[in-house]
RNA sequence: GGGGAGAUUCCCGAGCGGUCAAAGGGGGCAGACUGUAAAUCUGUUGGCUCAGCCUUCGAAGGUUCGAAUCCUUCUCUCCCCA
């Protein structure tokens, strides 16, 4: 097989293609143009969505021609695939600023995982203005309501419902493909198994209407061995906007990812060499532990850069083993005059976002939970003033894991 | 267009005139255990000036000493028939 679909296969980028080997006999005779397509649906990408940013720069590093598609048109539409519900719809002024909010990100994603020559698309410029009469007669003809039926996508929507607008999206996506081969001479579609639908609905169209053999590939979804959802917390989701998530949570996130996930995320979210990543992963006890603070390094430095990823780590050796820097933690600021007319636990708490409420700090206070400089502060009537400062600040906890530092001026 | 069902606290879901800040489950948070993981056990989970008070049961009115529970109108969702 050819080396670089080898190498999607043993990071775990491989789940369905559709004609392996062919595929891999044409990359085996140069470049291919390949191309993957997100929706628009929100303000940032979250690392959800990176995967498969992350197969796109392994082609890319194989030499192949990579097309991030920002779907500012099939976003009008929304994808049923996947989904349970319609999700709400977005207004266009919503889309296009999240169209060039995340086209920013992809661009910045892809230049630093090392796939510069990238090419962002937007499917609004060849979607926004087909004509309905037209779109029916040349690309509607191709498609079978009953095979579209047959798609485990509509089947599951089948049973709570369905809209018409919805059942359109895979003409749309299917046109997408068709639109790049003739334009750029894409031949390969990648994406999460969820597509795979769509995907192969784009290689019948445009081999039908162009009469070119185009691929698609597809990826399993990143699950966690706990079940929870992939890159979501309680908190929201770990987005590669620092203004919607520092890159503390992230690094977070990714050093609390559970045991059987490390060798997985690390091929997965790294560019490490795969027997590492292997190796890593397979490691027990206190040692699988010092892998995870590697995958959260690695990881965080592709997103944020390796100095953001330092800043990170510092930050969290600093709150959890002692030492280091505290600068990432996230903090509020305090006047000197209020701290020292004494200020009640509960407020200050309240105050963070550690506690949401001054009743939510009660509780967290009174079953021992609340720790101010990493003393216990047990009694809900304790005044916290000047004298607990050390070096301008305090450091509060909440739990074993949750932050935050009051700078005090 | 016709007929039916429904909207409850983060989610699912009980409640059908007072004993309801509202059962149960999920999720969250905290504690024990531990490796900052998982599993398990315990506590907790609207707000506040906290043995008390205030605001919640789709929205607005009404009945009643008293409403999540009854009535009216409205909004939205789902199902069946055409």
């Amino acid at each position: 097989m050819n080396a670089a679909l080898e190498t999607l296969k043993e990071r775990g980028f491989f789940a369905q293609c559709s004609d392996v080997d062919a595929l891999s006999a044409l990359m085996d005779e140069g470049p291919v143009s390949f191309y993957v397509g997100i929706d628009p649906t929100g303000p940032s990408l979250h690392i959800g969505h990176l995967v498969p940013l992350y197969a796109m720069a392994h082609l890319a590093k194989a030499g192949h021609v990579p097309f991030a598609l920002v779907g500012g048109g099939t976003a009008r539409i929304g994808d049923p695939s996947g989904k349970t519900e319609t999700r709400k719809m977005l207004t266009v002024a919503q889309i296009n600023e999240n169209v060039d909010a995340i086209s920013a990100q992809i661009s910045r994603f892809l230049a630093a995982a090392g796939a510069e020559n990238a090419t962002v698309v937007n499917n609004a410029d060849w979607l926004a203005d087909l004509n309905y009469i037209e779109f029916l007669r040349d690309i509607g003809k191709h498609f079978s309501v009953n095979r579209m039926l047959t798609f485990e996508a509509y089947k599951m929507r089948l049973e709570t419902g369905l809209s018409f607008i919805e059942f359109n999206y895979q003409l749309l996506q299917s046109y997408d493909f068709l639109e790049l081969s003739r334009k750029h001479g894409v031949r390969l579609q990648i994406g999460g198994d969820d597509q795979w639908g769509n995907i192969v609905a784009g290689v019948d169209l445009t081999r039908r209407v162009a009469q070119t053999e185009v691929f698609g590939l597809t990826f399993p979804l990143v699950t966690r061995a706990d079940g929870k959802k992939m890159g979501k917390t309680e908190a929201g989701a770990i987005f590669l906007d620092t203004a919607l998530c520092s890159p503390y949570e992230m690094y977070h996130y990714w050093r609390n990812v559970p045991d059987a996930d490390v060798g997985r995320f690390l091929l997965t979210y790294t560019f490490l060499p795969t027997e590492e990543c292997v190796a890593l992963g397979a490691r027990e006890g206190q040692e699988i532990n010092e892998s995870k603070e590697r995958l959260a390094f690695e990881a965080t430095a592709i997103i944020h850069g390796a100095e953001e990823a330092e800043r990170a780590r510092d930050a969290a050796r600093a709150a959890f083993a002692g030492g280091g820097s505290t600068d990432a933690i996230p903090d509020i600021t305090l006047s000197k005059q209020e701290l020292s007319a004494g200020i009640g636990v509960l407020d200050l708490f309240a105050r963070t976002d550690l506690c949401a409420s001054r009743s939510e700090a009660r509780r967290l206070v009174s079953q021992g939970g609340a720790r101010v400089n990493d003393v216990q502060v047990k009694d809900i009537d304790a005044v916290i003033d000047e004298a607990w400062v050390e070096e301008g600040e305090l450091l509060l906890r909440a739990g074993k894991k949750r932050y935050f530092r009051v700078i005090v001026e």
